[in-house]
DNA sequence: TAGATTGTTAATCGATTAACAATC
DNA sequence: TAGATTGTTAATCGATTAACAATC
């Protein structure tokens, strides 16, 4: 029935917005809204929140809006979140374990099955209710649980040492927050970046460009 | 002498990466590159890497290509990272902590000069070298101080209350890791916005996107 | 029914890619 | 000089916005 083929990638980064507005409205105890109203709230236009979510089908009646429970949880469908993807996390330092502790994954389509860290000081010891495996018994691990996600909180190099050796294991997504550059990467293999280092470099770049803008006061 | 009028967001979100790619090449001893060398390594086309540097001035010479050590002093610049932004940071839980001590402010245009927490179990504790204040000294901080951007590592709820007064108090840049939405704001300030839930969330949708592809396997 | 708002097609806008003259 | 590669203009592509007939 979904009609969902080749969304693109824009279409896709927006869902989770809608969601999360859309979990709001139902909070509020809103349950209709239209496409108007929706892009008011969101600073978009109306006419893209109808494209877009025409690329998964037509939730809406015409002279009435969308039902706001029904959106939700037709995005949740759309997005996976009922599912609950195996995943483990590679490095238990700093971000690391904020990441494990942190993230709500089961409410995001994801269940952390293991934490994996090389360095002794930190094996064994718990993070998030779950016990630092040593990355010794990383090969077993994955034969006998077959996660298919890898959160690497890992060093540059480590990453690119492991990517390989993984997808061999059965990984075939990562949520990337090493320095090392997935993009180029293999086929049948999906790959999501968070480069907080690039996000940072950027917003010094917007301040700077925001404060030129201020002495010069251009025409 | 810059030329950089109304550069797309699209552009500078690109610059980061180039940085990143130029500083390897630099530890690798690469002296020169051509925009065709650096597109097949980046995974881009030539055309879009001399377009997004054409947008800040001509930084090649034709018939040789592009200095390598040039070229990353230049982006270096361009994206302001000699200056020292006097930031601090608000949230000093598990990812606060994690940002604080992970993140290398120094050499990204930053300078973290302060880290703020309203829970009195972590106020006073070391995080990164630094004391966690309480939030009633923020005020007194911000004017002896004079921070310009905010790291706000705290609830939605926090975050939306304590917005406006940090603009108050003279913020005029946000990074944004609350799942509060920024996304319509103050005019005059910048805010970089880091959904890392979004981010997951996105991951899932092209998990099973993938996955359905290989059953169905479409002509 | 009349009013409202969708789903969808057409028009516009912006970003990417291709082409090539300029020039090192 | 001849070869290579840039800077820049033109062409293409994709994404956003506008318009409107369909319909609840």
């Amino acid at each position: 029935m979904a009609k969902n083929q080749n969304v693109s990638l824009s279409v896709v980064r927006r869902l989770p917005r809608y969601h999360r507005f859309l979990g709001e409205l139902m909070q509020n105890g809103v349950h209709r809204i239209s496409s108007r109203e929706l892009a008011d709230i969101m600073g978009l236009t109306a006419s893209q929140i109808r494209q877009d979510l025409n690329c998964f089908g037509g939730f809406g009646q015409q002279g009435y809006g969308y039902n706001v429970e029904t959106l939700y949880h037709e995005i949740s469908r759309i997005l996976g979140l009922d599912q609950k993807l195996r995943t483990i996390l590679i490095g238990a330092g700093n971000l690391g374990r904020a990441i494990a502790t942190h993230i709500e994954f089961e409410s995001r389509g994801f269940s952390l099955v293991g934490v994996f860290d090389k360095s002794s000081s930190v094996i064994g010891s718990s993070v998030g209710g779950m016990t630092v495996r040593s990355m010794d018994e990383l090969a077993a691990f994955c034969k006998q649980e077959e996660p298919v996600v890898a959160v690497l909180c890992i060093p540059k190099d480590s990453a690119q040492v492991l990517a390989d050796q993984l997808v061999e294991l059965g990984i075939r997504a990562f949520w990337n927050f090493s320095h090392y550059d997935f993009a180029v990467s293999h086929k049948d293999v999906v790959v999501e970046n968070v480069h907080m280092g690039d996000s940072l470099m950027t917003l010094s770049y917007c301040v700077h460009d925001m404060m030129d803008g201020e002495s010069i006061e251009e025409l």
